[in-house]
RNA sequence: GGAGAGGUGACCGAGUGGUUGAAGGUACCGGUCUCGAAAACCGGCAUGGCAGCAAUGCCAUCGAGGGUUCGAAUCCCUCCCUCUCCGCCA
C-alpha cells in the first residue's frame, strides 16, 4: 500500500510515476473521494466534540442534581446528525481503502522502465554452459530415464502439475534444500523458521496477495465459514512475523530463511510450462526473508541476491542474473532482481530466484515497525527472495549435470547430503 | 470435543456506566545530588488521524466487530486469541 500522505499531497506525480508500470490511477476519482473524506471528517470530529460535551455536562448537572432533560433533548438531534454522518465518512473511507489496495509500489529510480520482460536489463553472467558432447535431453526425459520422475502417477493421485520423486532422486530433492539452509544459516547470518503453511487472509492482506490476486491462491474452508489460504511462497508467513509489531532499532535487520512448501493454482498460466516440473501447483523453496532499517534496505537487496547467488555457485550451475523493468516488476516490489539458471535441455535461461525490496510497501499493509532513532515507531522496509527454488534447482542439476549414458553427477557440494554418491545412475 | 479462567499502554497491574487516554509500579529519557555511580528526589515518556505556517486544538483507540445509552475500558451479543484441567491424537 502506498502512502495516503504522498497522494494527498501529490496525486500527479504518483499516478505518472504507476503509468511506468502500465497502471493506470484514476486521479479524478480519487480526489472527488478525498475532498468529500475531507468534509465529512471535519464535521464529523466536530459533532463528536459536541457530544463529548454534552456528556460531559450532563453529567456534572446529574452529579448537582440538576434537571438534565434540555440538555439530552438538545444532543439528542446533534447525535441524530451524527450518527448519519458517520455511515456516510465510513462508506468513503472504505471506497478509499478498497482503491488503495489495488495500487502496486512504485518503482524506485533504480529500475529500468519498460513495458515487458523484454525490456528487462542484464546485470551480470556467472559460469559457462559446459559443452556437452551430445544432444542434451530436457528433466523429464533424465528424469524418466532413470525411472525416478513420475508425472503420471502424480496425475493419478492429484492431477496435473504435480511431480512424484522416487529413491536419490527425492533424495536429491531433499539434499538441495538441506545445502541451501545450512548456507544461509551457517554462512550467511539467517535464522532458520519453521512456519504454518495455512495463513488467514490478514496475512495475506499483508505482504499484497489480497484482495487482488486470490484466484492465484488455493483454500482451504474452516468450519466457521471463514477460509484458510495456502502459502504460494514462505515470504507471507515470514514477513507476517513483524505484522502488528515494532522492532528494537538494535536487531535490526531481521534475517529468516525459512524452507517451506508453497502451494499456486497457476490461474492464467494455462498452456504454460506444462511438460516438466517447471511450473507445479506444489513446490518446495528455501526463501529468504530480511526486516530492514529503511536507509539500508538496497544495500541489503545486493547482499541478499547475492546469497541466492552464492547456491548456484556452490554448485557450479550458470546463471544470470537480471533487474526486472518497471513493466514486468510483481504488484508489491519496489525493485525486483531475478536470477536465472541455464538450462540445457531448453537451451534457455530460466527463472529460478526473485528478490525484491518492498520498502515500506508490505509493511504499512502490515504495520510492520520499529522504534527509530527518536524513538518513535517508524515503517519498516520489507525484502525477501529465493534462495532458492528447490524443484527448479534439481531441474538445473538434473540437465547440467547429465551424462551420455543418462546417469547425471551429483555436484560435490551435494554429495555430503547424499551419503557420498557421486552418480545417479539409470537402471541397468 | 467437554469444563473453567482471562485478554488494559514497552512490561506488570488498578479500574464494573460520567471531567479515565486511562491510578500505581517497573523499564526508559532528562535534571538535582555525587569525584563518579547507586539510592533518593523532580520532570518527561502511547499510537493513528483531522485542521493549522506554527504554537496548538480536536477526534479515535483498553483483543476484534456489533448493540444498549445523552455518555462504555466498564453492560449485552458475536467472533478471535491465550492459559488450566479432562478427553482424543502425530
Amino acid at each position: 500500500m502506498l502512502d495516503l500522505q504522498l497522494l494527498r499531497t501529490d496525486v500527479e506525480s504518483v499516478a505518472s510515476r504507476l503509468a511506468a508500470r502500465s497502471f493506470t490511477l484514476d486521479v479524478d476519482r480519487f480526489k472527488a473521494l478525498e475532498t468529500r473524506r475531507k468534509e465529512q471528517q471535519v464535521q464529523l470530529q466536530e459533532l463528536q466534540s459536541a457530544r463529548n460535551q454534552f456528556s460531559k455536562r450532563i453529567g456534572q448537572a446529574k452529579a448537582k442534581g440538576e434537571d438534565i432533560a434540555p440538555l439530552m433533548a438538545e444532543s439528542e438531534q446533534s447525535n441524530t446528525r451524527l450518527a448519519d454522518l458517520e455511515k456516510q465518512l465510513a462508506a468513503i473511507q472504505s471506497q478509499l481503502q478498497e482503491m488503495l489496495l489495488v495500487v502496486p509500489n512504485l518503482p524506485h529510480d533504480s529500475v529500468p522502465v519498460g513495458k515487458s520482460a523484454d525490456d528487462n536489463v542484464e546485470v551480470r553472467k556467472v559460469g559457462v554452459p559446459r559443452s556437452l558432447d551430445f544432444q542434451p535431453r530436457d528433466h523429464t526425459d533424465i528424469g524418466a530415464g532413470l525411472g525416478l520422475l513420475d508425472f503420471e502417477t502424480a496425475g493419478k493421485i492429484s492431477g496435473a502439475r504435480f511431480a512424484l520423486m522416487k529413491g536419490p532422486l527425492a533424495r536429491l530433492h531433499r539434499a538441495i534444500a538441506q545445502f541451501m539452509l545450512d548456507v544461509h544459516t551457517e554462512e550467511h547470518g539467517y535464522t532458520e523458521v519453521y512456519v504454518p503453511y495455512l495463513v488467514n487472509a490478514a496475512s495475506m492482506r499483508g505482504t499484497g496477495q489480497l484482495p487482488k490476486f486470490e484466484e492465484d491462491l488455493f483454500s482451504v474452508a474452516r468450519g466457521d465459514g471463514d477460509k484458510l489460504y495456502l502459502i504460494p511462497t514462505a515470504e507471507v508467513p515470514v514477513t507476517n512475523i513483524v505484522r502488528d509489531e515494532i522492532v528494537a532499532l538494535d536487531r535490526l535487520p531481521l534475517k529468516f530463511v525459512c524452507h517451506s512448501p508453497c502451494f499456486r493454482s497457476e490461474a492464467g498460466s494455462y498452456g504454460k510450462d506444462t511438460r516438466g516440473m517447471i511450473r507445479q501447483h506444489q513446490f518446495d523453496k528455501v526463501e529468504l526473508v530480511q526486516i530492514a532499517h529503511p536507509s539500508r534496505s538496497y544495500e541489503l537487496l545486493e547482499e541478499l541476491t547475492g546469497h541466492a547467488e552464492t547456491i548456484l555457485k556452490r554448485l557450479e550451475l550458470p546463471f544470470r542474473t537480471i533487474v526486472l523493468c518497471t513493466g514486468d516488476m510483481g504488484f508489491s516490489a519496489a525493485k525486483t532482481y531475478d536470477i536465472e539458471v541455464w538450462l540445457p535441455g531448453q537451451s534457455a535461461y530460466r527463472e529460478i530466484s526473485s528478490c525484491s525490496n518492498f520498502e515500506a510497501f508490505q509493511a504499512r499493509r502490515m504495520q510492520a515497525r520499529f522504534r527509530n532513532e527518536k524513538g518513535k515507531p517508524e515503517l519498516a522496509h520489507t525484502l525477501n527472495g529465493s534462495g532458492l527454488a528447490v524443484g527448479r534447482t534439481l531441474v538445473a542439476i538434473l540437465e547440467n549435470y547429465q551424462r551420455a549414458d543418462g546417469g547425471v553427477d551429483v555436484p560435490v557440494a551435494l554429495r555430503p547430503y547424499m551419503g557420498g554418491l557421486e552418480t545417479i545412475t539409470p537402471p541397468k
